[in-house]
DNA sequence: GTCGTTGCAAAGCGTTTGCAGCCTA
DNA sequence: TAGGCTGCAAACGCTTTGCAACGAC
């Protein structure tokens, strides 16, 4: 078992327009950008504001419900915590990002004598399943 | 033998600055940052401005000269083109970048079936030999 | 009624661009 | 001298923050 890492100063409140961005995180199975979220949370808060996004998708990464996907030259995504170790694809086509549930292994043994090897990426960039099918 | 993929559309100028920031990539044997680059060529253009390290740098890569390293989170770095296949360490501590000439290979074959990989990036976290050393 | 939350607009930040003067050829 | 190049400042696009109104409890 473990603990809460992040413990919470005050009560969150139950709010439509948080019911609706985590609604957009449990429908979509990969990473969202903030600007997916909000397109998607829309559909059910037409009046749902970017910066809402925002605070609410770090306050979730805060609480650990989801956690941040950094890539290059793109805003960050955010999927939901607690999965396996695991890398991404990114599509070249649709600008999606999709979950790869595997890791080659050995990659970390790649690293120069005296570096420290702490964690490790791997992003796949190529054409994604829907976008290869839709030619 | 290879023909140079960018054509010039007019002759470009032996300046100053430029000459700088070339010098601050050849004396660094890793990818620079735009600032990374400023704070290096002002050592010889003391007067040198951010705007002209990225006009610069981006002629550079248009040129073929000089790659971009794209990197979660962090500015773009740059590094001199031309060298086989490799990936990057990225320093928690220094925030360096530094290239690992390696890869494990096998990578593609982790991705999912129906999705066609064209590239892949690897990136390793952690600390460097010079931070680790200064411990 | 309290105070967490929201939308809007302004502020930050890194990067790009417009412009007048500078400097290479 | 011509016109590419530079520094400065304004413009941009994305993310964060200030603030007054809103609404969950």
């Amino acid at each position: 078992m473990q603990r809460k890492t992040q413990q919470r100063k005050t009560r969150q409140r139950k709010t439509q327009q948080r019911a609706a961005i985590r609604r957009a995180f449990e429908r979509a199975d990969r990473p969202l950008s903030p600007q997916e979220v909000l397109a998607a949370a829309q559909g059910d808060q037409p009046g749902l504001g970017i910066a809402t996004v925002y605070r609410n998708v770090k306050a979730f990464v805060e609480r650990g419900w989801l956690r941040s996907v950094g890539l290059p030259g793109v805003p960050d995504r955010y999927e939901v915590a607690g999965k396996d170790h695991h890398h991404h694809f990114h599509c070249r086509t649709c600008d999606g990002v999709f979950e790869v549930d595997a890791c080659p292994g050995g990659v970390e043994t790649i690293s120069p004598a005296g570096f420290e090897v702490e964690s490790h990426e791997i992003i796949l960039y190529g054409v994604c399943e829907s976008c290869a099918a839709a030619v």
